[in-house]
RNA sequence: GCUGAAGUGGUGGAAUUGGUAGACACGUUGGACUUAAAAUCCAAUGUCCAUUAGGACGUACGGGUUCAAGUCCCGUCUUCAGUACCA
């Protein structure tokens, strides 16, 4: 009897269906286990045999828990919002539902043939209404919900608003935006409500606001980080652009630190730990800031332009006398003009000039009478303001400025003086008043760039090196760039940031090595030091990270140094005995801070320490932890997606009651954005929230707010509807929840109490890396936001997770000569004639090159001779080239031949094309492994190999082709190999005569066999090593034929060892030998180590660490004994050749080793 | 650059604790069966030398530890994956 694996395939798969028989039970007195695949986008193209993967080895282990006696959950389903469908409903107009519905009978059908053990009565869908409805659900409770950094958990927004209306939001520790003012209790209370409201959205878990997102133009949407890569879209390869767009996120940050502690207690590979916990990036560190003294150096008082305004703050009087002094010698012509007058003694007043009055640094001052008086060149409106702050200073102080234009003074020097003159006699009376107002005058002094909140603020990891600090950079984008640059430097900070502005993100990432950036000419004040310190701005600093501003310490970051090398800036070096001449010192291990005051002589841990003490002390900073992750853009201007449970009164959005989800997707008749620039669901005409009637109504009703009325009348309660859709991750960063209840179970909540309560989570996950920052994170973060709502009990959602490697395609490659013959076009030709297409055959040895070369003259002329018959006055010239073409790989043999006929037959344009052949006949093709593509013709498709070789047979090669966690190319040739096994097995059980076992007693080497199979195949499934258990089931069956084997005692459990890898031959043999019931549950055979002792042991013989031969030796035999037996033996003999060995090593039961 | 994984026959891979390197397959070669092909079965198959017996060399490269190293240690190179001016 044939094994017939297409009947007991189907039969089998019928029989599982009918039977319900892997359908989970959601209590049972087994313990639970619950194993997930990675549910698949049900694309067009249906599965290639890469996909199963994941599947057939999540299927194993699935089918072994149950052997094992666990109630088993093995769900699968589909995440079925997505791209693809969109894209195709606005190529063809075809609802992307239905083109979902169809690709996911396909996937059923294709899935189904493979005999997965999925329990299909819990499946879900991400697009189904009845699914959706939770995933709007879960945002209304984020929506719902704040985080309480000191109860370090979300809460309902309840209690927060509660707070604000006892106490204010003076003392509350929140994950929440960063523009928040304070206010009290009478102040909430006091607020409208639409105050209130956008109070609230700045707390809320998911909250809507004007973010900087990825726009991607040809896609129309917005894409999260992890859906680029290199800087264009992850699908497609669009090219990728910032924007400003106001659109709901989510406040992941706020989890940033729980889920990296979280990795902590899963059991996930190393690498995907380190993914996450970079993408999280935590770094701990100082947050620090410099006061801007905004005070350039070597600037240069010309005629033309007045310095910029000499604002400065903290004690830097060194810094100013020195730059007065500067001033002093460098005078404007007016200046000259005017100091020459008043020098003169014309007035009555002793003037002094350049002088220094508090942080300022005024023109000319007569102290008595506390007059200033400034000579002005051009100003620039920016110096309007800080000279007006400086005015409004020293007039604090009692000055009186005044103020000529240099025109003025040059003009009419006398009418000028006359004035101060003026100014000088009326300032004699205001004297008196001054002693009486000192206090006030105490209370408002304030220092300026504080005042004005001009400090800069870094975020550093190594305050240790803070006094290595030789300049500071900002981002070029930094706000403050614009309002501390100085009139010099202004053109080229300009130019330098329309620059950086034109370059993408992705000529700004590609090109790394290019040190760029400008002098802002202003300064800031060491915190220490109390040194002036450069301000540059350079794009080698990201406006998204940190604060966008860095403290450069060129001695101990590299990016520092190139960039202070490139700008001459000076690089003190601030570690002990290291040489900093070449590079940077980037380590933290090894060195002391030296040259750095009171950090002198400390290590990195101790030095920081001191450091932040020492800012905190002076209220200039503290230790801070920063983290990469951002928060996550959740809008998506796409159709295919979840709609928004969101009405918005006023520009404010409005939950819908969870009473009255879903909401649905409402139809459209066009997949587009609108013409205004608006999210495909702006063209729906009903979509829009009655709020008393609670349904989705016609637009129409909507009454335009214009004139900001928010009476409900004017509106009859009808609001528009959110024109967004949430992103991919919406639907399956819950999914696995769902799978906890039957289908008929779940209305009332996502899944029950109890269900959730005994499926806890996910013991086993399965699927592709790709997934490492997207989805397990949101995943995680999500579940974690649940957890502290009380909606699950689980802080993770899988416990281990695996990875499955990439199945490669083979692809083969032929050799193309094309011929061409070039001719005047002016000419009736037969162009058929003019072009040869031509292969030939790889291989390389030199006597078929020979013959093929000959061969292909041989071609070439013949056609050349042909054209010149037909067009004898043509001047021809020929022009050849190779190239390597991709033919489909179903065409090509195991022994890489190309059938040809198959081959001409594919296209048309190689009907009549000529191949040159190997010597015996043969057409060979060269192989090249890449990713499966169809447009390199290497994707197999499962369906052709079930139909040819049966899904057990794909099941086994597909495991068999190496560990799973690693990249393998496919080859079906191979799977002969493993059909072949199954063949044989079919014989060990089954002859022409029907079946072959019987109650033979089993001799000691049956139950070695069976003995040494269950031990290797048990511990191979534990870890995971499914391609060497293949193996061993294929030396156990070889065995059991050698032996003869027909015991059913042996051939009985072998049969359960094998069904989670080819279930239907195992069921199919399982129920010939008299079994009723399927094998899926039949207990796994107990391994007993009494079968596999032996009696005695091959020893290997080795001479210096070389084997030379073995010897059969008993077990039990004394390690005196087997020296002495070995020793005596004549090869042992024969190998010293007479030479005395030094040394016998003998292990007993492993080897012996002889020395000398 | 950083992080992680890896490098073994013609190919996929095995060797899980340092103890006979190349299991199990594919492919190749030869043979049996057949009119023939397919299928099936048998044998050989790391490289080199040798008629045989046997020997030398072999796990990316260079060192080291050990009676013994694919496995442990140091250094170098290469490949793949992820990530990237993250301060």
């Amino acid at each position: 009897m044939k094994y017939d694996f297409n009947r007991i395939e189907n039969d089998w798969q019928k029989y599982w269906a009918d039977n319900k028989t892997f359908k989970a039970v959601n209590n049972s007195d087994k313990p639970k286990y619950y194993v997930l695949d990675m549910f698949p986008y049900p694309s067009g193209a249906g599965l290639h045999v890469g996909h199963p993967l994941g599947y057939i080895a999540s299927d194993i282990y699935a089918r072994y828990k149950r052997h094992k006696g666990f109630n088993v959950l093995h769900p699968q389903g589909y995440d079925s919002f997505g791209l693809p469908a969109e894209q195709y409903a606005i190529q063809t107009g075809q609802h992307p539902a239905i083109t979902t519905e169809t690709n996911i009978k396909t996937y059923r059908r294709q899935l189904d043939q493979i005999g997965f053990s999925f329990d299909w009565s819990r499946e879900v869908r991400t697009s189904n209404p009845e699914y959706y409805k939770w995933t709007q659900w879960i945002f209304i409770q984020l929506f719902e919900s704040w985080y309480n950094n000191d109860t370090n958990q979300a809460e309902s927004i309840d209690t927060l608003i509660s707070k604000f209306s006892s106490e204010g939001n003076a003392q509350i520790n929140a994950e929440c935006d960063d523009d928040i003012s304070i206010f009290s209790s009478e102040e909430w209370n006091s607020f409208s409500s639409e105050k209130q409201q956008d109070i609230l959205l700045k707390y809320r878990l998911t909250y809507l606001a004007e973010t900087e997102v990825n726009w991607c133009p040809a896609l129309g949407t917005v894409l999260a980080n992890d859906e680029i890569v290199n800087g264009v879209s992850e699908r497609g390869g669009h090219p990728v652009m910032r924007k400003k767009m106001t659109q709901w996120s989510m406040r992941i940050s706020a989890y940033a630190e729980r889920l990296l502690q979280g990795l902590d207690t899963i059991d996930w590979t190393d690498s995907l730990k380190e993914s996450q916990r970079n993408w999280i990036g935590k770094s701990v560190g100082a947050s620090v800031r410099f006061p801007i003294l905004s005070f350039p150096k070597g600037e240069a008082k010309s005629d033309s332009s007045q310095p910029a305004g000499y604002m400065t703050g903290g004690n830097n009087s060194h810094l100013l006398i020195e730059r007065a002094q500067e001033m002093r010698a460098n005078p404007t012509k007016a200046e000259a003009a005017l100091w020459e007058s008043l020098r003169g003694k014309k007035l009555d007043a002793k003037f002094r000039q350049q002088h220094l009055i508090g942080d300022f640094i005024v023109d000319f001052v007569c102290l008595d009478k506390k007059l200033i008086v400034e000579v002005d060149g051009k100003i620039h409106e920016n110096q309007i303001e800080a000279d007006n702050a400086r005015t409004l200073r020293l007039e604090n102080d009692y000055y009186k400025v005044i103020r000529f234009t240099n025109e003025e003074v040059l003009g009419d020097v006398e009418s000028v003086l006359e004035k101060i003159n003026k100014e000088l006699s009326q300032r004699e009376s205001i004297k008196s008043n001054q002693q009486s107002s000192e206090q006030h005058k105490s209370e408002k002094v304030l220092p300026l760039g504080k005042d004005l909140g001009w400090d800069i603020e870094v975020f550093t990891t190594r305050p240790d090196t803070i006094f290595g600090v030789s300049f500071m950079t900002l981002a070029p984008e930094h706000e403050l760039v614009s309002r501390i640059v100085t009139d010099e430097q202004k053109t080229e900070v300009e130019a330098y940031i329309t620059a950086t502005a034109k370059r993408s993100e992705r000529d700004r990432m590609a090109d790394v090595k290019t040190i760029s950036g400008a002098f802002t000419g202003a300064y800031a004040e060491h915190p220490f030091t109390k040194k002036p310190i450069p301000i540059w701005i350079g794009d080698y600093v990201l406006a998204g990270y940190g604060t966008g501003a860095v403290m450069s310490v060129p001695c101990g970051d590299q990016r520092d140094y190139d960039f202070a090398k490139h700008f001459n800036i000076p690089i003190p070096n601030i570690f002990e005995g290291v040489d900093i001449s070449e590079e940077a010192y980037g380590s933290k291990d090894n060195v002391k801070i030296a040259n750095s005051d009171f950090l002198n002589g400390l290590n990195y841990k101790k030095a920081s320490k001191t450091a932040i003490y020492e800012l905190e002390k002076r209220g200039q900073g503290e230790g801070k932890t920063n983290y990469r992750l951002r928060d996550a853009v959740f809008s998506r201007q796409r159709y295919w997606g979840e709609p928004f449970p969101v009405y918005y009164v006023n520009g404010m959005p409005q939950m819908i009651d969870k009473a009255h989800l879903p909401i649905v997707l409402p139809e459209v008749e066009k997949y587009l954005p609108t013409e205004t620039g608006e999210p495909p669901l702006g063209r729906a005409t009903d979509w829009a929230w009655d709020t008393k009637n609670n349904k989705v109504v016609s637009n129409n009703l909507v009454i335009p707010t214009e004139g900001g009325t928010t009476d409900e009348e004017s509106h009859n309660g009808i609001y528009p509807l959110e024109l967004n859709t949430m992103p991919g991750w919406a639907g399956s960063s819950w999914y696995f929840f769902r799978y906890m209840e039957d289908k008929a179970n779940r209305d009332e909540a996502f899944a029950s109490e109890d269900a959730l309560k005994y499926w806890e989570n996910v013991d086993l996950y399965i699927g592709g890396s790709e997934h490492a920052t997207g989805h397990l994170l949101y995943s995680r973060f999500w579940v974690k936001f649940m957890k502290d709502r009380g909606f699950v009990n689980v802080d993770e959602p899988f416990k281990k997770l695996i990875n499955q490697g990439m199945i490669l395609g083979t692809s083969a490659l032929v050799s193309r000569i094309g011929i061409q013959f070039p001719s005047k076009p002016d000419q009736d030709v037969d162009k058929s004639l003019f072009n040869l297409t031509l292969f030939v055959s790889e291989n390389e040895s030199e006597k078929c090159k020979e013959k093929k070369e000959k061969e292909i003259e041989g071609f070439i002329s013949k056609r050349e001779a042909q054209i010149k018959q037909k067009y004898p006055d043509m001047n021809i010239i020929r022009a050849t080239r190779i190239w390597p073409m991709h033919v489909d790989v179903s065409f090509v043999n195991a022994s890489d031949e190309l059938d040809i006929e198959a081959f001409k037959n594919w296209r048309e344009e190689y009907k009549d094309a000529e191949f040159i052949t190997e010597v015996d006949g043969t057409f060979k093709v060269s192989r090249e492994v890449e990713k499966m593509s169809k447009s390199k013709y290497n994707v197999v498709n499962p369906d052709a190999i079930c139909e040819q070789y049966g899904a057990d047979s794909l099941r086994l090669y597909e495991m068999f082709l190496g560990p799973l966690e690693q990249a393998k190319p496919w080859n079906t040739a191979g799977i002969t190999g493993v059909h072949g096994f199954l063949k044989k097995l079919w014989k060990l059980y089954v002859d022409d005569n029907g079946l072959k076992v019987n109650d033979a007693e089993p001799t000691a080497d049956n139950l070695k066999t069976l003995h040494k199979t269950i031990k290797k195949v048990e511990d191979d499934i534990e870890n995971f090593s499914f391609n060497t258990s293949v193996s061993t089931f294929m030396i156990a069956s070889n065995e059991f034929t050698a032996q003869k084997c027909t015991s059913k005692v042996i051939l009985e459990p072998f049969l359960i060892l094998l069904s989670p890898y080819a279930p239907h031959i195992a069921e199919e043999l399982w129920n010939r030998l008299g079994n009723d019931e399927s094998i899926s549950t039949a207990p796994f055979p107990k391994f007993e180590e009494k079968y596999l002792v032996e009696s005695s042991k091959n020893y290997p013989i080795s001479f210096n660490g070389k084997m030379r031969f073995t010897l059969e030796l008993p077990m039990d035999m004394s390690k005196d004994d087997i020296e002495k037996t070995v020793m005596a033996h004549e090869k042992t003999i024969a190998q010293l050749e007479g030479r005395t060995p030094k040394k016998v090593i003998v292990v007993p039961g492993k080897i012996v080793n002889i020395v000398g």
